[in-house]
RNA sequence: AGAGGAGUGGUAGAGCGGUUUAAUACACCGGUCUUGAAAACCGGAGACCUUCACGGGUCCGGGGGUUCGAAUCCCUCCUCCUCUGCCA
């Protein structure tokens, strides 16, 4: 959520910026919010004012109590409780006030930075980057979702049968595949100096705010109703969350964290014939990358993770572009987001692995999430994470690309941690 | 899950209805002293809201209530500890 105060002194660059994402009400919001907070300051004052009085009132009744005079405390007494009966009604218009604003405020995405492209969906992303090409495949070359039958690696059927939809079973080198592209991306980001986290998988409601998938996405996330808890749907919601109310010392920054943690989503309404096999599923595998920075250093370490994820995607020998979002594409928390895509050459198509983003303040204003900095301020973190990366499509596109004849083949990199070079 | 106990500033720990603007200790930072350090002494130090500022207000696990006045009394929720039960 957006600090207030961002929106009274700096308007025209929020307007500016919000425009880039295409919305039709944000002016009016915008407004709207600056004149709620303006209404809930001048009453904060007054009720402040009837505070001091009436607690300066109470001292002097006590005094007068000791000392006998009874009479004029009960004069006293009765101006206090009509002050207090002011208090009340200003407290409550406070609380109205403040509803209000956190409502509007939640309803007003992040502003994208100066150099986000305006824009209305994917298409007008700009691709910033490519890298290595297209394979050149058997004539006789298979989707992933025919391969994984043929090699018996993943069931969909059996995951129908336990679970539902979008939960597929992983047998044998498939299993051994997950388990060790998810030890590679850790191993990788370990040695990028990141600390492994493993949190829990289901998050409280404070926690669904904090990083802003509530409200926003309520319906996107499995609920569980007997114990008011959500199933995550990414590993950025729990470990973010460890630093919700926390105030940092400069000399922790930057924290680097990784989590591997399966990754629940509802999808609800998102299906099709584009998203057959691994292209998309309710539960899935995901090491993602965690850091909390200083202001003057996010954009730097944005940069820094996206070359963290193309130094992974080219380790396991996967062609694939780097998109700067536009405005109309990007995530409502985010400031800044790259995709990453890779070639899965089967399906001919561009496949989102990873998405890194820097969320500026708007996750650490909610969050609360501050330091201290040398002049003994504290002041708001900058939040940024990716996926470092989600396992199905890479899957999907290391089972397309990789295919020949005689099997398909581990890339060098991952053969370690797999035990084997290849599946057939 | 049941019974009992407890949650106070970075930590320990007093206070149990009105000089608490939360004592005190330790830890922390600055200063004096010292060649330097230690010790000793002096001083400082939290968060949030509001104000250009001075200042004011709020915060004793969360929320609500009683009272002129609540850390202190009542209700409720959460967390931790002990015992019993259950269970990877």
């Amino acid at each position: 959520m957006l600090l207030v105060q961002t929106l009274r002194e700096e308007t025209a660059r929020v307007l500016k910026g919000l425009a880039k994402r295409n919305l039709t009400r944000a002016e009016e919001w915008v407004a709207e919010a600056i004149a709620i907070d303006k209404q809930r300051r001048e009453t904060q004052r007054w009720v402040d004012d009837l505070k001091a009085q009436s607690n300066t009132d109470s001292k002097k009744i006590g005094e007068l109590i000791k000392t006998g005079q009874t009479e004029e405390a009960n004069t006293l007494k009765a101006s206090v409780a009509t002050d207090k009966q002011q208090i009340k009604t200003g407290e409550a218009a406070l609380v109205k006030y403040e509803e209000e604003l956190k409502q509007l405020l939640y309803k007003i995405p992040n502003v994208p930075q100066a150099d986000v492209p305006a824009g209305q969906g994917a298409e007008d992303n700009q691709e910033v980057y490519k890298h290595g090409s297209v394979p050149t495949l058997p004539s006789n070359a298979l989707p992933h979702w025919e391969l994984i039958k043929k090699y018996d690696i993943i069931d969909f059927d059996l995951g129908v049968k336990i679970s539902g939809a979008g939960f597929p079973v992983y047998k044998g080198k498939g299993a051994k595949l997950q388990r060790a592209l998810i030890n590679f991306f850790l191993a990788e980001a370990e040695k990028a100096g990141y600390l492994e986290i493993q949190p829990p998988i289901v998050i409280n409601e404070a926690s669904g705010y904090g990083t802003g998938q509530l409200p926003d996405k309520e319906g996107q996330m499995y609920f569980v109703k007997e114990d008011g808890l959500y199933l995550i749907p990414t590993a950025e919601v729990p470990i973010t969350n460890l630093y919700r109310d926390v105030i940092l010392t400069e000399e922790t920054l930057p924290v680097k964290n990784v989590g591997y943690t399966p990754c629940f989503r509802r999808e609800a309404g998102s299906w099709g014939a584009h998203v057959r096999g691994l292209n998309r599923l309710h539960q899935f595998d995901k090491v993602e990358i965690v850091q909390i920075t200083k202001p003057e250093d996010s954009y730097a370490v944005l940069n820094e993770m996206c070359l963290h994820v193309q130094g992974l995607l080219q380790k396991l020998e996967l062609p694939y572009r780097k998109l700067l979002l536009c405005g109309g594409d990007m995530g409502f928390n985010s400031a800044m987001t790259y995709d990453m895509e890779v070639f899965s050459a089967a399906q001919q198509r561009w496949l989102e692995v990873s998405s890194v983003s820097n969320f500026e303040t708007y996750q650490a204003n909610r969050l609360k999430l501050r330091y201290k900095n040398k002049e003994g301020k504290t002041q708001l973190l900058h939040t940024l994470n990716g996926s470092a990366l989600a396992l199905p499509r890479i899957v999907a596109a290391l089972l397309e690309n990789n295919q020949t004849e005689v099997g398909i083949k581990i890339p060098e990199a991952l053969r370690p941690f797999t035990g084997f070079d290849w599946i057939n």
